[in-house]
DNA sequence: ACTATAGTTAGGTCAATACCTAAGTATAAG
DNA sequence: CTTATACTTAGGTATTGACCTAACTATAGT
């Protein structure tokens, strides 16, 4: 199959997953050691930096070790690659369903 | 954890497939049955039907069985909150960027 | 030097995912 | 009525993912 290691599947599995996406808001705000990241969730340590050691192999976060601490921040052009995909797809089906409206909104109506 | 099972969590998980990506790629052109979508891929139909379900049970895609073809198409909702979610994070954090444009470009340049 | 803190490594369990083959069902075509 | 087509179901294997505990390393504080 296709190396599942592309850009867009690796950011995707990232995100796939609601503690990396708190995570990422988190980081959002501010970037943040792994002791103040892990400690609004109730996992062991090692457990939650699996899913820091996802977000960073996805090039979403990068990180930095100054004395015992490492130090977390968001790298944002990933997350624009993967915005890209989904804007362009969405472009793409929304201008064919505006051509197709009546009859796609025909097709969800028998579709409670 | 936060029930694995919310729309950002399923969507983000459809779309972190390479094979599921290029589905909804053709779907975004035009609506396909079963096997013409199967037909790129070198891939037994039942493995394939199982991106189909999960795609479905996203919410992503909807489909519908006439006869004995079963016709897919996009449904846009979801994507659109996929889509959301990035941006919004987006949004929050290159605000936060452009504050710290300096510092963060210095990181950056450390890390080849 | 000694102890606490911050993170890391090792290794194990359990469930879910991504594949497969083989055999079935339902509709369409001859 | 028979056969081909289009999907579906059943069931199996191998890998990966998400978690755990226990033990370790490196730095900071006393």
């Amino acid at each position: 199959m296709a190396a599942a290691s592309d850009t867009s599947t690796t950011v995707f599995r990232a995100l796939a997953d609601p503690t990396r996406r708190a995570v990422l808001e988190h980081l959002s705000r501010a970037p943040a050691s792994v002791g103040e990241l892990a400690q609004p969730f109730d996992m062991a340590l090692p457990s939650f930096m699996q899913h820091l050691k996802v977000l960073e192999a996805s090039g979403l976060v990068r990180s930095r070790k100054t004395g015992r601490v490492r130090t977390y921040r968001i790298a944002p052009a990933p997350l624009r690659d993967a915005e890209d995909w989904l804007a362009r797809q969405r472009s793409v089906w929304e201008r064919r369903l505006d051509q197709f409206d009546a009859y796609v909104t025909a097709l969800q109506e028998d579709r409670p």
